[in-house]
DNA sequence: CTGCATCCGGAATGATACTG
DNA sequence: CAGTATCATTCCGGATGCAG
């Protein structure tokens, strides 16, 4: 298998590059991620899990039943990938 | 929505990104790209058009039924994107 | 023989309600 | 707040058919 393959088979599934890029500046709480990518809840902890077991994030334990995400130092070196990613898609759409 | 989200709603599909990055150094035809990369060939015919539709690359005709598939510029342009994703998945499963 | 389209079962995703 | 349970919907993949 390609190595792009052997990427994709974890940041292919749907959401997955979305919330490593919300993670990307700072670590956020499940329901802020919700919130800001609309996605649904089953989803989120889902891709959530699947991401932690990949060692592109990891749970911090907060207070009162709280819990934030943030990305390892393997989630971390995704930020060119998704800088190119998003670049691209800025000039889409050109009529 | 955000220029990733943008990307990913032409990328995100299965087997896009995969099929851009055979294109990258030389166009193929349609059974090229089924061999080498084992993709059903209904999907294949599927993410073409799709692929083609965003602008991503163009169809070629050639000689006795056969068409070359090649990137355009603004498929060319995904090469970064992808040497990232793919040195990101090189590094994949540390023991 | 190449380049698809169609049909169909199973997997992935989504909406919603509910729980510790 | 951070999920799980359930069910509907959409996507994907394999087999098959068919025209140029």
């Amino acid at each position: 298998m390609s190595d792009l393959a052997a990427a994709l088979e974890v940041l292919g599934a749907r959401w997955a590059l979305l919330i490593v890029e919300q993670l990307l500046d700072e670590p956020q709480r499940y329901s802020d991620l919700q919130r800001t990518l609309g996605v649904p809840t089953n989803m989120l902890a889902t891709r959530l899990r699947e991401l932690e077991a990949a060692g592109v994030l990891s749970r911090l334990p907060l207070k009162h039943n709280t819990r934030a995400y943030a990305l390892t130092d393997r989630g971390l070196a995704l930020r060119d990938a998704i800088v190119a990613l998003s670049s691209w898609g800025a000039q889409e759409a050109r009529p």
